[in-house]
DNA sequence: CTAAAGGGTAGAGTAAGCTCTAAGGTCAAG
DNA sequence: CTTGACCTTAGAGCTTACTCTACCCTTTAG
């Protein structure tokens, strides 16, 4: 597929696949006669993969070591093994701290739900 | 206090203080005679708050947003509530997707391990 | 009084991650 | 054979979030 395709399919602006690929995030781009970018299929599913973790704040160079662990033909098993553990690890610690954010926005959403309930019987906001 | 404790006291560069405040991050800084910068004791938390939201992957426009509706004795409750759930609910998105990320990692690390088990029994690695 | 330590502002520089522009090659339709 | 859509690279420009430099003022210790 070229590039058209893939940034119709993934969303994905096409200068940025273009960097992504520079940044080694894509590979197994192939180039036909004419020099065109020729993506194979698979290409969709990793563009894709590569922007949820983005959005899930792993910076690109993360995102480059994880899949290309995952692709793992060329890996050594023992150290992508410790790898995974690693990112697993990091992954955790940080869904308990965001658990933690959430419970204090929820406080402090209950908090403001009653003071609105108190304004509404003519008291004041808050405290 | 002043920039040098406060930068001590919660490891944050002075250059970066003064831009979170110039951004809006840090309120109430006041200024003695000498127009040094005085911190009030609370302002240690609030910067520890700014370092721990920032390092969950949150920008320092939504931190703004966040802290200064909770310190809300300015806001309108109603609306404090809202934002709060709002903010709730994309935390909650996100601690969603992290534990299918931590899910997905947990499985690779698994196969890895058990390919390194087979690969010291004298197999290949992988598949 | 003077030197060192610490404070101030303005603005330059940096890195990551895009996003766009310029200049040019390729290709299918009419 | 030209037009228009689509491709290429190189490199400029932008945003966020720092980080540092230059230059000057204030405070404190000897």
């Amino acid at each position: 597929m070229r590039i058209a395709e893939l940034e119709q399919r993934t969303g994905i602006n096409r200068h940025t696949l273009r960097y992504y690929e520079k940044e080694g995030l894509l590979l197994e781009v192939i180039r036909g006669d004419n020099n065109y970018r020729d993506y194979p299929e698979k290409a969709v599913e990793r563009v894709t993969m590569v922007s949820q973790l983005k959005a899930l704040g792993f910076s690109l160079r993360e995102i480059r070591d994880l899949l290309n662990a995952l692709r793992s033909d060329s890996m050594d098993c023992e150290q992508g093994a410790q790898l995974m553990a690693e990112k697993k690890a990091a992954v955790d610690q940080r869904i308990r701290e965001l658990k933690q954010v959430s419970r204090m926005l929820g406080e402090q959403q209950r908090r403001l739900e009653a003071s609105a309930e108190a304004q509404r019987n003519g008291r004041d906001c808050i405290r």
